[in-house]
DNA sequence: AGTCCTATCATTTTT
DNA sequence: TGATAGGACT
């Protein structure tokens, strides 16, 4: 690592040093280079300690990214590098009892589903089952909303008027409490308790303010305001602070994060800040960035920049319409094989990237048809599958005797007789002696039950206290292993032949704590820590040879040498038929920026007439998207393809006509006026074309005056843009 | 209490 | 299409 290796703009953030700095760092611009080199720097020149320093990212993947650079670097044990969640729950084990006596730093952290089961007790108990307006859903999103926006449930009381809205503030002052009751925060929790901790205890805050002495943030176009406030207590005594950030690539606004942070809000809480614009982009070709540009420079609100190529050129973006989605996925699958054959890429230098989960199915069966290997990044998370929510309910219970979310998971399974009916008795007899569910277990004879019902659950509540006390004795592995032993929970997967694939699921949360168990020693505790705040971005492993599709959102920060963008319709991409100035639209552009900016050679867009949506039958029809309209015509060229997936052949022994299943799919490469390299002739334009698709005839004028008619087919031939 | 079948619903993106 | 919730039956 040497300051040389920085260009003049990456240079100033690295040098500024003292007060604010605001780095608006454009895709592919060096922005992990620049807090790198950064946090390097200071290290180095010992303006700073290791431990004095904390580096903030969004994702556990960006933070032990940015840890392994800096360690390859400087020895630089000690410098805090962490997602804005995991430093919430940090501050938060060490001080939530200064914030409110009932909690305990042995906390659990609840995630969407979690919310949702403590909404659906609420509805049950205020009786708003029949409602369908008071779903579990739309009251997640309503309360998360609140936390975002900071309300406590004295403000959403005074703005509520009529029926629902008092509900619903109703439902939220329950929730707030339950959670306590639980000795659980939600995901908003871990940021929103730290800044009521910061705001009613100065010396925790002090403390901190003295301990982390430089902060950097990175991603800063991504964070919502109590993530802002949480960053000007940190840095609001020496004001010592870089946050890097794009606003071209703000994506989460309806996730609470505001893209003024970055626009106004940081230069008005820090007004001595240094603005330094990164402009110079090392990823993608001159081509790729026009074409992304020339969307995104239609919104309103942005800040003026334009990202210059350090490549030059590059080729053209390929635009290919289609007809539908299955044909949408052949012009990928066919694309992609010709690119291997022609240019000799591998598998992992493809992504596809899609606005829906949704989508990936079709191109998946599509892949799997055509022996293209592939991994799918998001959908589904492993932590989110029932079997491994039932079996972490386990460990998150032993950990934490209040959970009740926890609890009311494993009470019955695997099944132990202790139903729907029986737990209500519990409860009841829970709130009647003021005590937490998991104690009232303990006078279940006192409720007319049957013997062996008040067995099973004596059973249960002395095994689960058992390991409770066992918690310091045993590391996490030794634990886990005894408690899918003890509880039957392995032999219910192992002989249940229609559970396979969750058996496997257990035996890959087996080793996955065997392996957190050796690599850092940590009890149970921080195991249950870790995989709280843990995404399957996280462990995306970009070194397999296999394409990825994903969402563009899981997309952002990653770069592939090729990129497709498939369903470019409107309503799909951008997803809502919105007013095309309404912030929404703008989110979608940005979208669409930063789906375009992944790619560093090639870029092809894709979009079908018609689409199958639902599974169902019958398929919609959709016209192209806007985007497509906004984009530089000059750094287009449209493809034709033609799919003949399904052919009639007749057999000229007994003159039956036979259905053959996809011969050959039609591309039309080639265009006259196109500059083309042939291995022997060298280089050459097109000066005539006969025929189409397999047969396709090319008449070529080399450069040294010589005419030559190739079959495209055998001639491999190369375009040059 | 537990099992199996049918009806219904969802598709925006996720720390 | 596929997951899941609720109802009927054992």
């Amino acid at each position: 690592m040497k300051l040389s290796d920085l260009n003049n703009e990456q240079l100033k953030a690295v040098k500024a040093t003292k007060g604010p700095v605001l780095v608006f760092a454009g895709a592919g611009s060096g922005k992990t280079r620049v807090l790198t080199y950064k946090v390097w720097y200071l290290i180095k020149n010992k303006i700073y300690l290791p431990k004095e320093i904390l580096a903030l990212t969004f994702t556990n993947k960006a933070a032990s990214e940015m840890r392994e650079r800096i360690n390859k670097s400087i020895k630089c044990d000690g410098v805090t590098v962490g997602t804005f969640h995991s430093i919430g729950a940090r501050i938060l084990r060490k001080y939530i009892k200064n914030l409110d006596k009932r909690y305990s730093s042995g906390f659990t952290i609840y995630d969407g589903s979690d919310q949702k089961l403590i909404l659906k007790e609420i509805i049950e108990e205020l009786d708003l089952n029949n409602y369908k307006e008071f779903n579990p859903n739309l009251l997640q999103a309503k309360i998360d909303s609140f936390k975002n926006a900071s309300m406590s449930v004295k403000d959403v009381q005074s703005e509520a008027n009529g029926f629902e809205n008092k509900k619903i503030a109703k439902i939220y002052d329950l929730y707030l409490e339950k959670l306590i009751q639980n000795n659980a925060v939600d995901f908003n929790d871990l940021i929103l308790l730290p800044i009521q901790l910061f705001k009613k205890n100065k010396s925790s805050l002090k403390a901190y303010q003295n301990l982390w002495k430089y902060i950097l943030v990175d991603e800063f176009q991504d964070t919502n305001s109590p993530q802002f406030k949480l960053i000007s207590f940190l840095a609001g005594g020496h004001k010592n602070i870089t946050v890097v950030g794009d606003d071209d690539q703000s994506i989460y606004g309806w996730r609470g994060a505001n893209i003024d942070n970055i626009l106004t809000n940081f230069k008005d809480t820090f007004p001595k800040a240094v603005e330094i614009k990164l402009e110079k982009n090392y990823r993608s070709t001159q081509r790729i960035l026009d074409g992304a540009w020339s969307v995104v420079s239609n919104n309103a609100n942005r800040a003026e920049k334009k990202l210059v190529a350090t490549k030059g050129q590059g080729e053209r973006i390929s635009l290919i319409p289609t007809g539908n989605d299955k044909e949408e996925a052949l012009a990928v699958a066919d694309s992609i094989k010709k690119d291997i054959k022609i240019n000799k890429s591998k598998f992992q230098d493809f992504a596809i990237l899609y606005r829906t989960n949704a989508q990936s199915r079709i191109i998946e069966q599509i892949f799997m048809r055509e022996g293209l290997p592939y991994s799918i990044v998001g959908g589904t998370k492993f932590y989110d599958r029932k079997e491994i929510k039932n079996v972490l309910a386990y460990l998150i219970l032993i950990c934490n005797l209040n959970d009740n979310v926890a609890l009311k998971r494993i009470i019955n399974f695997p099944v132990r007789g202790i139903g729907e009916k029986t737990i209500k008795l519990l409860n009841d007899l829970a709130n009647k002696k003021k005590i937490s569910l998991f104690e009232s277990l303990q006078f279940a004879k006192e409720l007319k039950l049957r013997n062996k019902q008040c067995d099973s659950i004596s059973n249960f509540y002395d095994s689960i206290n058992k390991f409770h006390d066992l918690l310091e004795k045993l590391d996490c592995k030794e634990l886990f292993r005894v408690i899918l032993e003890e509880f039957n929970i392995e032999y219910y997967y192992k002989n249940n032949p229609v559970e396979q694939d969750r058996y496997n699921n257990i035996q890959e949360l087996k080793s996955s704590i065997d392996y957190f168990a050796e690599t850092s020693g940590g009890g149970l505790r921080e195991f249950l820590q870790e995989i709280a705040l843990y995404t399957d971005l996280d462990d995306w492993n970009s070194k397999q040879n296999s394409i990825t599709l994903m969402t563009v959102h899981a997309a952002k920060g990653l770069e592939f040498p090729t990129v497709f963008i498939t369903g470019l319709e409107q309503g799909l991409f951008p997803l809502m038929r919105v007013d095309d100035s309404s912030d929404q639209f703008e989110e979608e552009r940005r979208l669409f920026y930063v789906a375009l900016t992944r790619a560093m050679e090639k870029a092809y867009l894709l979009n079908a007439y018609y689409r199958r949506r639902f599974g169902s039958q019958s398929t919609s029809s959709f016209i192209q998207s806007d985007f497509l309209n906004e984009i530089n015509k000059d750094s287009l060229k449209v493809k034709k393809y033609k799919s003949v997936y399904t052919k009639r052949i007749v057999n000229s022994a007994n003159g039956k006509t036979v259905k053959m299943a996809r011969t050959v799919t039609e591309f039309d490469d080639f265009a006259v006026g196109d500059m083309v390299q042939h291995n022997l002739f060298g280089v050459g334009t097109i000066i005539v074309l006969n025929g189409a698709g397999e047969n396709q005839k090319v008449g070529i004028e080399f450069k040294d005056g010589l005419k030559k008619k190739l079959i495209v087919k055998y001639a491999n031939l190369k375009r040059i843009d």
